[in-house]
This record gives structure tokens, sequence and C-alpha cells, in this order.
DNA sequence: AATGAATGAGCATTCATTCAT
DNA sequence: TATGAATGAATGCTCATTCAT
């Protein structure tokens, strides 16, 4: 097996580990028989245990935004960018739930438990939500009183604690569509009932 | 000092801990020294580590909806509640930062350190968003095609995520005003450019 | 209540909880509640926890050593004074468990919990054993080749190792009546068959 | 080293030490130290404190049963053998200190200490008394009314009470052969004197 | 490169004892 | 005398990390 076969098989197991038992109640031991790799192994491939939480981050996380860039790519309209977007974040969430588990949680706490660890890729993967407002406020699509830098973080929270219900309540969950469809309705029309001789 | 006063004082030395700390990274005598009494006097009040955060979470969080829910009751426009909740909440976050970072990051992970602890606190808080939905709904306010299980959970996600950058970031902050100003605007009349052709 | 009963009644819930729970895994609060006083108030008749295993040892033994004496002091027959005494200890080991584990079990660790303490009561106890066959001896009735402070021995250590299984086995007990029977068997005319050839 | 001889280097350790302190008493980091090892390593071979305890019986008090089972094999007459047994327990409680203390202190609390422990071993050891004496029964060498569960019980709690004191006391202490002498005479033909007219 | 036995620092929790009331 | 809340020293055990093989 190739050195980068071996650090992806730790990732991977590592980012099942966190999602399963959190940061701190995994054990390096845990992951290791996970990769099926001797716990000593593991320090070939990282230096510590943060060291492995950060490259879960930036590896799983970049591979997020690789295909969701790519599939942004081939649509003009920033409406339906945004949509995009909104369902391939879901989809990948409900469908990798250890990953999504590990960026609910674990990537929250990363500011407290790594010094001067600055979550790049994550910035970079919510930075994809304000670049699709921008080109739509140059299109005169969205409203140009609207601001990237907040807009962006209200669209992100809005679908992450969504998808973050999904991986821990018994509620019942609407679906993927179901849920796109609110909130594509929400954040392009509002809420506000404009037939309504009340508005 | 009267019992309650001390317990009182335990909880307020816990929530500043863990918000600097984390939960695993506060030590029962972080929180003694803070609270100005013995390591073994914390015993008399808690069970033991996971009995404090789940107070804090309990107690501090019911506070909030005490103060959210007094704050509403003067008000009877939906939309006027739905900005008095965002206020309140981003207000305390903003003047409470220990509270907000416990909230944001120790309360996500609860579920896994706590077996059978249900944040009954933390849903009865978000519920009072799906409350104003559902008075909005019934007044034709707000549109009847949208979910309030769902809204809940965008506007909560929405608000939560620009508080925690607050907590987090070196970034030029937005004020409590014009963040509510955008948020408002984005929930009740959407994005999308309405005077423009493209729309 | 006078402190002597105070006194008396801590040293009797004291007893009790040694014997059920053993020194080391007893609390202080076990004590005090067993005893229907307040944990402080213990320290007003004691030192210190060693200090009242110590006053349990005293005052029980002492109380042993009493009744065994008085009971000893009718009987001239050295032959009947050994029956006596087995009589007395594993009907009072027998009535009295508590005390039978807590000289069975505790007694043994003193030396090591305590230092400088001789178990003085205790000594006085057995040594009933050796001056009945230094009696004995001199009447002609025990063997003069007997070394009183080894029989003493033999025989107080075959009726505690008797009673010590009657604390803790699940076997089949033996009455005391058989028991004694056995035991003053033994050590008055040996285990040989002494009607057979082949001795 | 092998993992079984520092198995077996911690076992002698803790041996050692509890004897020394008692297990109460005994920290893990004193057996660690005595073994020459890490306090961590411990836990690579005993699950805790009590595990450690259970096995310094089980092997101390085996390796004991093979020994004497092994002198035993080869002499026939009933009454020697429990002389050998005799002979054999006494030299090694003399011999081993350490071991002694420990099977007369230690041993007594553990069904205390320990929830379902069993002290097969220790069980297994007594029995072979018994066996000598139902094997002298049926050889009409020991009287056929004594009864081998009781007189198993009273031979080895004189060995056990006379080789006690040899660890603690400060009195002029008896030879293992004048001893030796002493319980044969008790046990095999009683302490009353024949060849007087009393008897 | 890979292993996994060994290390030892670190911490939650207990409980004998004190002392203000 | 009596109370019991408060104290804080003490320790069994875990687990990230190392390193000889």
């Amino acid at each position: 097996m190739k050195a980068a076969d071996k650090h992806s098989k730790i990732i991977h197991a590592a980012t099942k580990v966190f999602a399963k038992k959190g940061f701190f109640n995994a054990r390096i031991s845990d992951i290791a028989k996970e990769a099926k790799v001797a716990d000593g192994t593991i320090y070939l491939y990282f230096n510590n245990k943060f060291d492995i939480l950060i490259s879960v981050f930036e590896e799983e996380i970049g591979s997020l935004v690789e295909q969701v860039t790519k599939s942004l790519s081939v649509e003009p309209d920033p409406r339906k960018k945004l949509e995009i977007f909104a369902t391939k974040h879901l989809t990948m969430m409900k469908k990798n739930k250890n990953l999504a588990e590990v960026i609910q949680i674990e990537l929250r706490q990363s500011a407290k438990l790594i010094k001067d660890y600055r979550n790049n890729k994550f910035s970079e993967y919510i930075d994809i939500i304000s670049t699709i407002i921008k080109q739509g406020q140059e299109q005169h699509i969205y409203r140009a009183d609207i601001k990237p830098g907040i807009a962006k973080r209200a669209f992100f929270g809005a679908l992450d604690e969504i998808s973050r219900v999904w991986s821990i309540s018994l509620e019942t969950e609407y679906s993927v569509a179901d849920t796109i469809n609110q909130i594509m309705m929400i954040f392009l029309s509002g809420i506000l009932d404009t037939t309504s001789q009340n508005n």
C-alpha cells in the first residue's frame, strides 16, 4: 500500500471515529483499529491527535469544496447556483453522516482546541455562498442592499442547523427535496404572505 | 452564603470556564477556583462534571427563555415578534459571550457526552420561533406554505452562525443593528431583487 | 442522653458498619448515620477513625473477657473450663456476627493500621486459654509437655477459623454443639484412633 | 523481558507491598516502583487493583498447593502426611513472610472487597487437610467420629494463628520444629495427661 | 516503514476532619 | 454539646506519545 493510501485510510477512519465518539472521547487506538494499522503507525503520518482532526477538516472539506465548485461551474444562474449549493450540501450531509457530525460538532471546537488554527478550507467553502450572492447582485438578481458577508452565514447557518437535527433527532425528518424547497422559498422570497392584505 | 447562591456561583463559574477552555479541557479545580470554593464543595451541589454542564444548559437557557418570552408577551405583531427574538438573542449572545460559546459549542456535543440527555430547555427556546411563525400564519401575515418546523431551524441557524463568528473571528463585525436589519430583510422579503426585471 | 451513652452508641454503630463494609470502606458518615448523630459529633468522642476501631476492640473484647471470665469463675475443672471457653466464644461469635467479623478481619490488620497499638484486651482474652492450660497442668490433668503459649494459639486459632467460615460461607454449617464436641474431642484426646491396631 | 516475567514481577512486588502496607494503604505507584515498571504498565497485565490482589492469591497460593501436594505424594502414612503439611506450611510462612501476611490479613477481607470472588485456590489448599484425614479414617488411623470438615479448619486455624504471631509479635518465638512437635502432639494425641490418674 | 509494549503526566472524585454557627 | 457545610489532600486509572525491535 502506498503512503498516500494509508494516510487516506487513517483520515477516513478518524472521521468515522470522531463522528461516533467525539474528538475527546476518541482514542488513538480506536482510530488505529478502525484503520487497521498499529497505534504507532499513525504517528508516521500525523504529528498528534489534533493534527489528525485538522487533516480531517482540510481534506474532507477540501473534497466538498471541489465537488460543489465543480457542480456550480456549469450553471450560470445565481438563483439556481444557490439551490445547487444547498442541494449538494444537504445531500452530502445526509449521505456522509460521519462527516456531517464532525463538521457540525468538532469543527466548532477546533478554534479552542488548536491554537492558531484557521479553518481555511471551511472559510473557502462558505465563501462559495457569498461569491454566488455577489454574482447575483452584479446581475441585479439579488438585492444590492444584502450584505454577502451576513447572507452567507445566514444561508449556511440555516442549512447547518437543519442538517444537524438529522444526525441527532428522532423527530420526523423532512426530505432533502422538501427542505431545499422551503429554504429556497424563504431565502429567495421571504416568509411574508405577499398575497394577503395584511402585508 | 445560602446554598442557592453557591449553586449559582458555581454555575456561572462553570459557564465561564467551559467557554474559555471547553468542557473537556476544563478542570474541576478551574471551576472551583473561579467560583472561589474548594474542589470538593462542587460535589455538594452537583453529581459530577457532566451534571454541571447540564445544569449550565438548563439554567442559563432557562433564563434566556424566560427573558425572551417576557419581551414577546407585550408585542402582538408576528413580524415584530420575530425581530424581537432576533434582537434579544443576538444582544444576549454579544453581551454574554461565555454563554454564547457554551451554547454554540458545548451544547452541540452534549448528546454525545451525556447519554439520555435531551436539551429540553433548548428545544423550548427554539420552539418560540415556530410558535411565532404559526401565529403569523393564522393571521395570514406569514405564508401558509412555510413549514414552521423547518423555518424555525433556518431562522435560529442563521442567527447562531452569525453570532458564532463574533466569538471567534477577527473579521470586522457587523453591529447587532445591521445584522438584525439584514436578517429580517432576508427572512421577511427574501434576497431577490423584486424591483429588477431579472426577477 | 449522657455522654457515656452516646459514646457507646457510636461504638455499637461502628461495630456494625465495620463488620458490614470493613474498616477502609466504612465512612465516618455511615457510622454517624447508623448512630443517629452528626458526623462532627463523632469527633467529640473519638480522636479519629482509627481511634474508633481501637475503642471497638477494647470495649467489645473487654466485654467478652468479662463475660467469659465470669462464666469460668464458677467452674473448677480445667477440662470443663476449656469447653466453657469454646462454648462461650462460639456462641457469642454466632450471636454477634458483627463483632465476629470485626475480630476476625479488622483486628488482623490493626497492627498495620495503627502504629504502636497493642491489642491488650485481645491478648488478655487469649491468655484466658493459657491460664486454663497451666491450671490443668498443675493439676496433672493436662500434659506437662504441652506449651501453653503454643496451645493457646492452636486452640483459639481452631475456634476462630471455624467461626470465620460461619460469617462467609454458604456451606452447611455445623451447629455450635457439634462443633464444640469435635473441638474438645480433638484437643483433649487427639484424632488418632486408639482402638485400632494401626496405632 | 517476556510478558510472563513482567506479570510475575508485578505479582511479587504486589505481594511485598500488600504485606507491608496492606491492600488499602498500598498505592499502585508503590507496586510499580517496587516492580520497576511504570504505573500504566501494571494495567497492561491487570484490570485493576483488586485484580492484582486476586492474582496474588491465586498464583501464590496455587504455588503453595503445588509444592505441598508434591511433597505429600511420596508419603503414604496419614500421620506423617499431616506433619508434612504442617511443616511445609509453617516453613513457607516463615520463609515468605510477605505471603504469610497477605494470606493472614488480606485474604480475610477479600470476600468483602471483591464481590463474587471465591478463594478457590485457598479452599483447595485447606482441603488437602481434610483429604488426608479422610484417608487416615479409611485406614483406621484416624478416628471415624472426627468430621474432616471441622478438623481441617481446626488444624489450619491452629497453624495460621501460630504463624500469624510470627509476623507481628515481639514475643520469643518457638522454632518451627518445636511448633510442629506441639501441634502434632495436640492433634494426634490431645492435651490430656493419659498417664495421670486424674484422667 | 510498521509495530505495539511501555511510559507517566494528568484529573475526577472521595471522604476524614474542621469549625462557624 | 451538637451540627453539617466546607475543605483539600490523596489516588486509581486512562491514553497520547515514544521507541526498541
